[in-house]
DNA sequence: CTGAAAGCGCTTACAG
DNA sequence: CTGAAAGCGCTTACAG
């Protein structure tokens, strides 16, 4: 390989310079060669391309970025991509960011060894963030540096902006819904909380049971081991084994859900006839399902919405740069289908 | 506000002169402060850090890359993160790029507005490009500028690196399995496409046909009006009216194939009793409908390690640089479930 | 503890 | 058509 000894760049890449010198020319007239700009006489272009290509040089985005600018960069921080939700938010932002010019730069921090540095790379690569930060939000906005953070259905206070997901008015809507179709004894399928102490309801469990319990119900409620379909369907066959009388699964997310449906059809019992399913999210996913799948939908496009609006807002300083956290908030809506 | 009249940088952002001037220190002082770093005294950080705080000054990631390097960016161009395969996908290129020290940028060509756009900017910031581009790939690759680009399951002869899927064993066995389990009428629901001539049979679409008539079978071929679960209905929904004793469907993909299952379920058609159903892909969604659905999978994980491998063989120099294309080949998998 | 200098890799005017 | 100069915003040695 005719590689020439040495290269100016880092980690021996070649720089402008090198293929400058490689075809005896400068380094602006390797610029007009590479960019295809005007006022360079073919012969010359071709012997510059020819250089550059033999070099292997790629102009460098860093140097490039420093005098043109460069795209505006989203950070976007989901949780775990396997999980629907996660792809169907980002499908939301990135579509509304590309219509704004901006790029997304995707960090998954469950599937991610180090989420860590996983975090701090988006920091470092974004101009603001976008994010699932949930309980180690304090943490992470720590290591995100000082880029503008919009959190995602906050766990706590957020630190600057957020798009706070409110089930309530939803919660309450099919507790009402229960009773209507004749349920008597429903289970809260939870998933793990990494807050709560264990045994704890997660937030939306907590609500759930509240709003149960005002109606007389006596609901039960488990923790699956994991917020997948197989911990659902776990813990559905469980439940159902132990409680010959229960007649409603209210999941945390409609993946549980999922999977609840999945027990009940191995265990042979009925949905919704004997068995009413329920989860939260609202995914595409449970309307391809049979029975469809009632759940608390979110608007991921309203979510979306409200999250990139305020992230551009905290950039461009149409919101106040300091003061009280902007929040807004997205209602939960109950949707009925098949299953309940 | 008491915003200073006059900010250095471009679009009115402040820089570390800015800080400097305003906190009356040098600008190496501004970034002993900003960064953390040893030698300043707790009065002159303290100073500069309000300073800082009060112009909202964020260090400009250029700036910074082209001094310390920054972290290698890795490109990822998908196809449409609705459909369920670019999430899986996805996640199982971020997983290996992580571990590896590598962020993903990600770009989504349909739902993009401006595609084009989309894959300029995806190769101004990338270090490296893994993708599906099917039918645009020499004009997108052209877009991307000079950046390595491995293709995933290119249409025509790959560039410069590729994955390719390659169907046909598991076709084979598919259309064995048809045999032996009695299908007398299938039906080939295609997805429409983008190369071929309208009315025409895809890569994969010719394939089954090719591989059915071999076995004697007269297959019905019906384009959907989309890749996408509503239209796999619809077509399903269709060809049942047309052909009575059509008795399986082999969908181009899972996803249309989850609409030819609730098409049969609208229907009244019991599946896999009276027909059968088969997807393409392998989704984790394919296990959670009801009956589970039989598929050719691809197994994402070999495809992702794959590309990651060839992406950044190229950047290392571990791959010729020229020379013809280097290409690796995953085999889809039949997978027999409920459906068929 | 603080600052003056040099340089990262590129492009944008400006001369010739 | 081609090149010498300046500068983008930052950090890393090196002096003081």
């Amino acid at each position: 390989m005719a590689r020439p000894p040495q290269l100016t760049g880092a980690g021996g890449r070649a720089t402008i310079l090198d293929v400058a010198a490689a075809a005896g020319v400068s380094r602006q007239t390797v610029t007009r060669a590479v960019n295809g700009l005007p006022g360079i006489s073919d012969a010359t272009k071709e012997r510059v391309l020819a250089a550059a290509e033999a070099l292997d040089y790629r102009p460098s985005r860093f140097g490039r970025g420093l005098v043109s600018g460069g795209a505006r960069q989203l950070g976007l921080l989901v949780d775990d991509l396997r999980n629907p939700y996660s792809p169907e938010l980002a499908a939301a932002v990135l579509r509304l960011a590309a219509a704004r010019g901006w790029n997304v730069m995707l960090a998954d921090v469950g599937l991610a060894g180090d989420s860590d540095r996983s975090v701090q790379d988006l920091g470092a690569q974004s101009d603001v963030v976008i994010g699932s930060l949930g309980a180690r939000a304090p943490e992470w906005i720590d290591r995100l540096g000082s880029v503008p953070v919009v959190e995602l259905d906050p766990h706590g206070a957020p630190a600057r902006g957020a798009v706070r997901l409110d089930p309530t008015d939803a919660v309450e809507a099919l507790a009402d819904h229960l009773v209507a179709v004749g349920v008597k004894h429903p289970l809260v399928l939870d998933a793990p909380s990494a807050v709560a102490a264990p045994g704890e309801p997660s937030a939306r469990g907590a609500l759930l049971l509240d709003a149960l319990r005002r109606r007389g119900y006596l609901p039960e409620h488990v923790h699956a081991e994991a917020a997948s379909a197989d911990a659902g369907a776990a813990g559905t066959t469980a439940a159902l084994a132990r409680h010959a009388r229960l007649d409603a699964v209210v999941a945390f997310n409609d993946v549980m859900a999922l999977g609840a449906l999945a027990a009940c059809r191995g265990a042979g019992a009925d949905v919704p006839g004997r068995v009413r399913v329920v989860g939260i999210d609202g995914l595409t996913l449970g309307t391809l399902v049979a029975p469809t799948l009632t759940t608390l939908a979110v608007d991921l496009d309203e979510l979306a919405r409200h999250a990139v609006d305020l992230a551009l807002g905290m950039l461009d300083g149409s919101l106040p740069r300091s003061g009280p956290s902007v929040e807004r908030v997205v209602r939960h809506r109950l949707v009925v289908r098949g299953s309940a």
